[in-house]
DNA sequence: CAGCAAAGAGAGTGACTACTCACTTCATCA
DNA sequence: TGATGAAGTGAGTAGTCACTCTCTTTGCTG
């Protein structure tokens, strides 16, 4: 296996790892082990661990522009936004990536990871707009929306029956203007 | 000074420092140090470091209750809902409690944390319920703004220039059903 | 086959950190 | 006055963890 196949399944498992954990709350030998290789090694590919975790979020935001734009397809205003909202939804499947946001927004006291986490952000707003195309505000009760899925899954609501739980995981509402 | 003026004077710097280093990324030894205690003796007033964690998540939702209940006062419906959401606005100043927020839904994989998170946002959300009796709609609308605004503090998007991040950070529109 | 570069691991190391134990000081009060 | 108990600390301890040094293996090429 070359070194970059490598850094790739690593980046994998990192993401999920970083997601549970956070950047202090995971230790590189877990994801040394769970990539199948020793922890040295894992220095090798990745000269620091806040560098792995720099990696992974970057990622996270660059997939979620990808997953975006498969969404939004051929759409455009309204619709494309609808579309996005859709395919937002279903990243509380698999909580990964919108752990992985979170953690990221959590972990902003240092200033690298700011400054990585502000231009993932800023790339993803301006996916959406350009996308969708829709004004600002609607554009800003998106994200919001979207923020709230986010610590929805944080704290695993989808998984829970009780009234107000169901009430904060509904889609967020189509005519927003 | 008695044990329980020590524990409050403790909780206070431990909210601070947990908003910014998180549970694994905070040490007991600075928030002790910082409180002008010995290490040793933080571990008198607070059993576990997790348990001091969870005190201040607990304090923070608490907080922010009341918080709540003093914007709205004797207001009821949309206005109530308004005064919220401008009082909300203010805590991005001192951006401790939104801070501390979030990383109480980052921890969320503990399920003691995530336990008391859940409590703690169930009673947030039942308070504004309560003061504003506005339908669910509205208030998941709110409840997304005000996540809006916590990763917007945690970004520090208050502080850049550019347009993207001031239109961000704009107040939530007051018509929102 | 010789030589070489890249993949990969074993065995540390030094720094940190949650938590403990044994101890001191001091105010209160029977 | 002497006992009690609460506030408070110095000096550990055991364990973890990011990161390194050095070594082996393996596949390729001249």
């Amino acid at each position: 296996m070359t070194a970059d196949e490598r850094r790739t399944s690593v980046l994998a498992v990192a993401v999920e790892e970083f997601a549970r954990g956070g950047l202090a709350g995971t230790s590189t030998e877990v994801i040394a082990k769970r990539a199948g290789i020793s922890q040295p090694y894992l220095f090798r590919l990745y000269p620091t661990k806040k560098d792995l975790f720099l990696t992974a979020v970057r990622d996270t935001f660059a997939r979620t522009v990808r997953h975006f734009e498969q969404a939004a397809g051929e759409l455009g205003g309204q619709p494309a936004l609808k579309a996005i909202g859709l395919s937002y939804q279903e990243l509380l499947r698999d909580r990964t990536y919108l752990l992985m946001q979170l953690q990221a927004y959590a972990s902003c006291t240092d200033p690298d990871i700011r400054a990585a986490t502000r231009t993932g952000f800023r790339n993803l707003w301006r996916a959406v707009e350009r996308l969708s195309g829709v004004p600002s505000e609607a554009l800003r009760g998106f994200f919001a929306h979207g923020m709230l899925m986010n610590v929805a899954a944080a704290m695993d609501l989808p998984s829970l029956s009780e009234e107000w739980a169901r009430l904060v995981c509904l889609a967020a509402p189509s005519a927003e203007d």
